[in-house]
DNA sequence: AGGTATTCACATGAAACTATTCTCTGAGTTAGG
DNA sequence: TAACTCAGAGAATAGTTTCATGTGAATACCTGT
């Protein structure tokens, strides 16, 4: 009987009518053909590297802009033109993109020349080196090859506040010295200051030439939100409205297209699994809600051990209270720790992993000074209450306690 | 009253340590000629 | 003698601990009126 129900659940599902035609023009790494509202930006990066196509030295570039302002999208939708005016004419040139932030990619001095010297045909293995083995296995590959080269470096200052800015150092040197190959920098990134805490050699090298991404503002949102949604949606889907209302959802904070991106997208799954024809301004708010609190469960089951002790500390510490401070998360954490016979790590970590949760977003700790009673953080957690039991259990669960 | 000095309770930084994963090298071992 | 095995040295990295130093403002402690 239940066989029966499971198999006509799959062949429903099948035969479903979904809102979406193409859920990939939703998504975030989807390059559309055309680029909206950054002609501009694009101008300037195309003037940039042009002079690569007759082997001329470019000028490192440095792009930056809030996230969700389109750099990577403009960036990568260049070069890929780029690319292929370069394969048509058969000029040696080659365009690689890295992503500095990805854990285990390239966010370290060894991973990023180790990806780089990948990009070359090189074999390099994940560790077992010294960098400077792979340093020269990368100039080897580089002098090689008659080619030119317009590297990408994506949210570079995550590579730069994990590891300096030697590589960085090293590779604009690459980019200046007069070998068989040239290569480019582009340097992507959505914090501003970081520049300032570059070595000056490396900030003058890189930034020959900078191009800023402002945010969006609603309208321009809203007409990137109508390109992709005649690709993602069948017709007709879109209530009245719903284009704009997570136009100005997006816009309420810096004008973040992927987030209204995100939204519309998760609006649709919402009306598909509600088996409805067209989204609607609730599927939107439902979405919303969704959102935030897959991004919480998320963060409770997939975070360490440690980290899940710590939130319930918190959160357990958190009933009626406004705020805590981190000595008493810690004290809490500490008789936990030995309830649940797990090791006890210090507090200077219990205070650094605090933070990481308030840099994903899962409590708000800001440092005050309570005077004579010392400086501490004051800690409050942003769980809505919706999601706060749930979240609760699932750390119960997970820590055993 | 007004001004200065203390003091608390952590924050923040840097360096060092630990454990794990991986490569490379060279000594010792094996098998075949 | 060539091929193979395997232990040991050396690297990179993540996650911590240890040590050192910093810090904002509520109080304590003056001082002169």
């Amino acid at each position: 009987m239940v066989e029966k129900d499971t198999e006509t659940f799959f062949e429903d599902f099948l035969r479903k009518k979904s809102v979406f035609s193409d859920k990939k023009a939703l998504q975030a790494s989807y390059i559309p053909e055309t680029v909206l509202h950054r002609e501009i930006q694009i101008k300037q990066v195309a003037n940039v590297l042009a002079p690569s196509l007759k082997g001329d030295k470019t000028s490192n570039t440095f792009v930056y802009g809030k996230t969700g302002t389109g750099k990577t999208l403009t960036v990568k939708h260049t070069t890929q033109k780029l690319a292929s005016v370069a394969e048509k004419e058969k000029l040696p040139l080659k365009v690689i993109y890295v992503n500095c932030k990805l854990k285990r990619s390239a966010d370290t001095e060894y991973r990023l020349i180790a990806q780089l010297a990948r990009e070359l045909g090189k074999e390099i293995p994940p560790t077992g080196l010294p960098t400077e083995e792979v340093y020269r296995s990368f100039f080897k590959a580089l002098n090689k090859q008659n080619q030119n080269y317009v590297i990408i470096l994506d949210e570079i200052d995550q590579l730069i506040n994990k590891m300096g800015d030697n590589a960085l150092y090293n590779l604009t040197r690459i980019s200046e010295e007069d070998t068989t190959s040239q290569i480019s920098l582009i340097g992507i990134s959505n914090d501003i200051m970081f520049v300032d805490g570059l070595d000056p050699r490396v900030r003058s090298s890189l930034s020959e030439e900078e191009i800023v991404f402002p945010p969006y503002n609603a309208l321009q949102i809203q007409s990137i939100l109508k390109q992709r949604a005649e690709f993602a949606f069948n017709k007709g889907v879109l209530g009245q409205g719903v284009i704009e209302k997570c136009a100005a959802y997006a816009a309420r904070d810096h004008g973040d297209a992927r987030r209204a991106m995100e939204l519309l997208r998760v609006a649709g799954e919402v009306a598909d699994r509600k088996n409805t024809k067209t989204i609607t301004l609730e599927d939107i708010d439902e979405a919303e809600e969704k959102i935030d609190r897959d991004r919480i469960m998320d963060i409770a089951t997939t975070q360490p051990k440690q980290y899940q002790v710590v939130l319930y500390s918190i959160i357990s510490l958190q009933r009626g209270r406004e705020s805590l401070f981190t000595g008493e998360v810690y004290g809490v954490y500490k008789s936990l720790c030995s309830k649940i016979n797990i090791s006890t790590l210090t507090q200077r970590r219990v205070s650094d992993i605090i933070s990481e949760f308030d840099m994903m977003g899962v409590v708000n700790a800001k440092v005050i000074s309570k005077g004579r009673y010392g400086r501490t953080r004051e800690i409050s957690l942003e769980i809505p209450e919706a999601t706060l039991q749930k979240t609760k259990s699932i750390l119960e669960d997970s820590i055993h306690i």
